[in-house]
DNA sequence: TTGAAAGCGTTACCAG
DNA sequence: CTGGTAACGCTTTCAA
């Protein structure tokens, strides 16, 4: 390994390792290791003359090496099971947030779209690929949820469900945005509202947004002595149609729908306008969606905010302080939904 | 290191590493590794044999031991930069896909938003935490691509720049897209035609996007002795609204505008409406967009249809077949546009 | 404040 | 077909 100038780069191995720089600067690896890792013990000096060095031979260090070394990846996964791929615009925001907020604490972050079992998740920790992961899709029971807290291995959900003692997640308060939506669709006199929820598939997979949307509902309207009227579609804009007229035909006397999102708000507008009636001069309509949805519409949708970059944003955060300071108390955060009025929600006539 | 049952996981270290597999199953290391990956030259009782341990164990290869002997990460990096997020939904489906596509070929996907300058980008490389990249917003003379081709690092492009010598990419073939559009509302007797662009800012980036849309819709023009009418708002809608308020007065005998996205498009609408006229009835509209976006207007958006998902597939697919097999050829995929005609087309009055 | 040396868990080459 | 043994490039005690 003897090369003709110790201080220039190796070019046996093409690449420049530790020990170059340890060579040129006249120090032991060690000591360049500490420095490397902000390590305090180092002489001033002596720092700046490995830094120079450093930049000097544009060095840098080898993640892989460094992870077998010190014992983690410095990376964190997003697992998004596309199996039952749900897929609204909504999720999609999530990855971009998540990867910004991983990256700001020096994290690379894995995008998994594979469903795992069991053992393929534990084998993410033990192969040493990743130091936690943000579970998306969250059951009402998850048995991932449940077995990664039963091994302690780090992780945060983006939702949640039944048990969450012991877990971090972010999710939204779906409580308090039915109460919200409903609130004010009677605050502007409407008596009759029906509800396009998740579809029935989701629901029965026991997920969490599906279960805790159709409560939020149903325990809106309890509290508000409103009848509840609901349908839970698939996805397909041609289900959600044929939903509504449903609902519309069940209570005639109906004059507003909350539906689950953007999409499936296009859908009961068409089936609202074919029974003559128009949005919002004869029928009101509220959504869960993002600005950039609701404002695809004709008119734009009066909307529950749903802050995907946030959660996604949050969720990282949570994990990425969690694996620095495993001694970090758990963050269970629900979000306050907010509603924005734009204009498909008007007094009934 | 010696434990009172040889064949029963270590205890000490917490994990089962290849050496307890090797002395379980009474081979050697190197036997073990062979079997791993899937070598040859392997007595078939042995490999069962260790299967067996393998399986009865729970042992999974620690990933940064492998990737540091094996001098490969097994990763690959889509480079989102986030700087001039035109955080359009467009952008939103690559990921998935391209993390789909990665896993098929057993390649996992980072995400990285932050901007990379030309020395971190090639310490993506030289750190060795990726073995190749999926560039996007990509310039017409994009310097990292050109830095990657000089190196010899494996990289495709989502888009493609001037110089594409030597690049494998996937890109719309937006020169057929504006023939097809341009050549659906000349045959609907449509002679005036105007363009919402993408925004000038992005032109004036140098985004091959930009830039080639707009050459797109020039040279489509100059075929079929169309006079062009063009503006290249922000992606704000307000501003697009603006911008089509303008080219309405410009030139009042327009009776269609194609636009670059599914949001600019409502704007539009709004803007034709305004004046009176109705879509389609008086007024014909084609979008660049996906199915799910164009559906979510009223009417329905004619659109050439943009298929982020497939390109998104690609761009992971050809990467890593590069990466399993250096001497394949270039691909330069150009996607022929589809036209997909629903409510906002008509011939003219 | 610094250095030496022992790992970290694999792969790959070379013998046999 | 199998085993021994150097790497791979870094972190981390432990001494000095």
């Amino acid at each position: 390994m003897s090369r003709p100038f110790a201080d220039e780069p190796s070019f046996s191995s093409g690449s420049v390792t530790i020990h170059d720089v340890a060579q040129a600067a006249g120090v032991s690896v060690s000591t360049v290791s500490r420095i490397l890792n902000g390590k305090p013990d180092v002489a001033k000096a002596t720092r700046q003359r490995v830094q120079n060095v450093i930049e000097r031979l544009g060095y840098t260090p080898h993640v892989s090496a460094q992870s077998l070394a010190a014992r983690r990846s410095n990376q964190i996964s997003l697992l998004f099971p596309l199996e039952h791929a749900n897929l609204t615009q909504l999720e999609l925001d999530f990855f971009v947030s998540a990867a910004e907020a991983a990256e700001a604490a020096d994290y690379i972050l894995n995008l998994i779209t594979t469903p795992l079992d069991t053992t393929r998740l534990l084998n993410l920790y033990k192969s040493k690929q990743t130091d936690g992961v943000i579970l998306m899709q969250v059951q009402m029971d998850d048995a991932r949820a449940q077995i990664l807290r039963a091994q302690g291995y780090p992780f945060v959900m983006i939702g949640h469900g039944q048990d969450s003692d012991g877990m971090s997640f972010v999710d939204m308060d779906f409580e308090a945005t039915f109460a919200l939506a409903l609130q004010h669709l009677v605050d502007l006199g409407h008596r009759q509202v029906g509800f396009i929820a998740r579809p029935y598939t989701m629901r029965q997979r026991n997920l969490g947004s599906a279960v805790r949307t159709l409560k939020g509902y149903l325990d809106a309207c309890e509290r508000l002595s409103l009848t509840p009227h609901y349908r839970e579609p698939l996805l397909d804009p041609q289900e959600v149609y044929v939903a509504a007229r449903e609902l519309l035909r069940e209570e005639p006397s109906m004059t507003a729908i909350i539906a689950s999102n953007g999409a499936a708000s296009v859908a009961v507008m068409r089936a609202v306008q074919e029974t003559g009636r128009s949005v919002p001069a004869d029928f009101s309509l509220v959504a869960l969606a993002t600005a950039k949805i609701a404002n695809l519409t004709t008119p734009p949708l009066t909307a529950i905010h749903f802050p995907t970059d946030k959660m996604g944003y949050e969720a990282a955060r949570i994990l990425t302080s969690m694996l620095r300071d495993p001694a970090r108390p758990l963050e269970q955060i629900l979000i306050a939904p907010e509603l924005i009025v734009r204009g498909t929600t008007q007094s009934p006539r």
